[in-house]
RNA sequence: GCCCCGUUCGUCUAGUGGCCCAGGACACCGCCCUCUCAAGGCGGAGAUCAGCGGUUCGAAUCCGCUACGGGGUACCA
């Protein structure tokens, strides 16, 4: 269908090049002579014709073969069935007949919409991971940025699959994000219950509808045989799907029924062929003779996911579905439901899968991470979703560390790649790091607590500047502050005196050190510094190389937060026993 | 088997026929800044835009084929 109405286009815009048959000019291919790059002015003067323009943009679904005026300048206006349209890269005269091209403005945002409504529908089969959730994030952004409403509803049609305790985890995940639902489960709504296993009825009235209609029938079928047509069918090379038999025999069927004999309701798939505009992908197309007919109520009353995801979509308003792109295959089965029943369909988006590190589908079994788990590890729900949100998205002015809100203003699904992306750990660290540094110092060390449970309100708060510029993760904090908040082992294989630093000045600078410290220095640690700093030069030594004697004696190692900090946050009376301490191990 | 979706540096991406012998970010390397570590600044390395054909004066961008990857093909969602 896409090829064909392309290929149409083609023709007929070698219809307009003859059609046009103007004397071309030698000088206009001159453009920049051959030897270098041709370089082409971007947006050229305004050219003229003795012909109008054609508008050719046939691969954006554009109206080809529209006459624009005898002459034109980039940027001018252009309206066509499609929209208004903006001139761009007004080509050489001689060229004109068919690429004057016009730039159509974006197919998916009508300058005119209702506020979405959204949905995230998970099936309470396990914990959420980054793959299920991100999803999620794609609705919520949606109805956010478009003021919208974000529903939350579950999907438990199939009891077998129930994980107990998932639908807590569930709730607690997005809350955890920040991804807070309009309507659902706990908070309520119009549309209630948001729970499909609360809903059985009225997928059963639906499904009633349906089979009056004659677009369901009843199939009593055996697993058995269904399992040997399929595997003929396969053989056949053809497609596999249901042969209708039960559609043949009503009246048998109906006997087989009121006798006990279990059935399931199956949708018939009408002939012809199903398309729709994903937002994510543009045109998709089905030929129907492709489609199975989908199994509607399963044989235990419960229905399907096919009929209930329609039922509810439909039901609880839902203008845009926002959905993993496993969908994709069903959707047009959805369609014909929706067509069937009288509905308009909702417009459809389906978002690329997330893959982990071997280039594999996320799942739980491989080891992806739950939500909660990234949570216990030390981070920031922001910046989870500051992770996420690059994962097929991208902001249009380029930015990267964005917060929520701001996410929420530049999003658009449009800027949605198709295709399945990995989940780079690395990459949120970076972002965990950065979005920690955005914190206010009160609000750091409140989440500090559960990592700092040995320190006071008071201390965090005089660690925190200390720890923001250099955590990666909340609970760096643990290891770091260690020092600060506990005594320090002495560790033999931390080389001391460091590099660079002989024994006799790394005694003259801890003695010195010491006196100033017992003197009151603590009050004033840029003196302190200073002072110190004088003294190593003085020794012809770089205080970067020298003070890395007072990180082994005060913190034990190298390397942590700034050494004159953590002397001032113990105070004298401990910071004076590892002085002493690290001058011990030096001879005198 | 049949159908659908996808394919730009290791990873995430920009890119909608000339601004691209492809730009940014993470990771990596070097330098600078600096009391260490971080953060930051500057620079480096890293992509024959999956391949091949076609259209075009010109293709990462349009078309076709192939390859590879993923998904669907359930009384799972």
């Amino acid at each position: 269908m896409v090829e064909s109405r392309a290929r149409a286009a083609t023709a007929s815009l070698r219809v307009a090049a003859v059609a046009l048959p103007w004397g071309v000019s030698p000088d206009a291919l001159e453009v920049a002579g051959r030897s270098a790059r041709p370089v082409m002015p971007r947006i050229p003067a305004a050219v003229s014709t003795r012909e109008p323009f054609t508008c050719s943009s046939p691969a954006k679904g554009h109206q080809p073969g529209r006459e624009l005026g005898a002459s034109c300048r980039a940027g001018d206006a252009h309206s066509c069935p499609r929209g208004l349209l903006q001139l761009w890269n007004v080509r050489p005269a001689w060229k004109l007949a068919r690429t004057c091209n016009v730039r159509p403005a974006r197919l998916s945002e009508p300058p005119v919409r209702a506020p979405p409504r959204v949905r995230f529908a998970p099936s309470p089969t396990g914990a959420l991971h980054v793959g299920s959730i991100r999803t999620a994030l794609f609705n919520w952004l949606l109805a956010r940025s478009g003021a919208g409403a974000f529903i939350l509803r579950i999907e438990d049609t199939d009891q077998g699959r129930h994980v107990e305790g998932s639908e807590v985890q569930i709730l607690e995940s997005l809350r955890w994000l920040g991804l807070e639902w309009d309507e659902g489960p706990e908070v309520g709504g119009p549309h209630a219950p948001y729970v499909q296993s609360l809903r059985v009825e009225t997928y059963r009235g639906v499904a009633e509808e349906l089979v009056a209609s004659g677009a369901a029938y009843w199939c009593t079928c055996t697993a058995e045989r269904l399992a040997q047509m399929r595997a003929a069918q396969r053989a056949a090379h053809q497609p596999s799907r249901y042969d209708r038999r039960c559609l043949g025999r009503p009246e048998e069927v109906a006997r087989e029924r009121a006798g006990g004999t279990p059935a399931v309701l199956r949708q018939r798939i009408p002939e012809g062929r199903t398309e729709w505009v994903d937002a994510i992908r543009g045109p998709v197309a089905f030929d129907n003779a492709e489609l199975d007919d989908q199994v509607l109520l399963k044989s235990d009353g419960f229905p399907t996911y096919h009929l209930a995801n329609v039922v509810d979509d439909h039901l609880m308003e839902i203008t845009d579905v926002v959905r993993a792109d496993e969908w994709i295959p069903s959707t047009p089965k959805h369609l014909a439901l929706y067509a069937a029943l009288g509905w308009a369909p909702p417009r459809f988006a389906h978002v690329p899968v997330v893959l982990s590190e071997d280039r594999q589908k996320l799942s739980k079994r491989r080891g992806a991470r739950s939500v909660l788990e990234y949570r216990d590890l030390g981070y920031l729900p922001v910046a989870l979703v500051n992770a996420m949100a690059l994962l097929g998205w991208s902001s249009p002015d380029g930015e990267e560390v964005l917060a929520p809100d701001q996410i929420v203003a530049r999003f658009s699904l449009d800027r949605v790649q198709p295709s399945p992306a990995v989940f780079d750990e690395q990459r949120l660290d970076k972002l965990n790091g950065l979005h920690i540094r955005m914190l206010p110092l009160t609000r750091l060390a409140e989440l500090l607590a559960p990592w700092l449970p040995a320190a006071s309100d008071e201390q965090r708060l005089s660690l925190a500047p200390l720890l923001q510029e250099r955590i990666t993760r909340l609970s760096d904090a643990t290891t770091l502050a260690a020092p600060l908040l506990g005594e320090v082992a002495w560790d033999e294989t931390v080389e001391f005196p460091p590099r660079k630093v002989d024994a006799a000045t790394a005694a003259d600078l801890l003695d010195a050190c010491a006196a100033a410290v017992e003197a009151g220095g603590l009050e004033d640690i840029t003196a302190l510094r200073e002072q110190l700093t004088a003294m190593l030069e003085q020794r012809g030594l770089k205080a970067r190389d020298g003070f890395r004697v007072l990180y082994v004696a005060v913190l034990g190692a190298p390397a942590g937060v700034p050494v004159f900090d953590a002397m001032r946050f113990l105070g004298a009376e401990a910071t004076l026993p590892r002085l002493r301490r690290a001058r011990a191990h030096l001879p005198s």
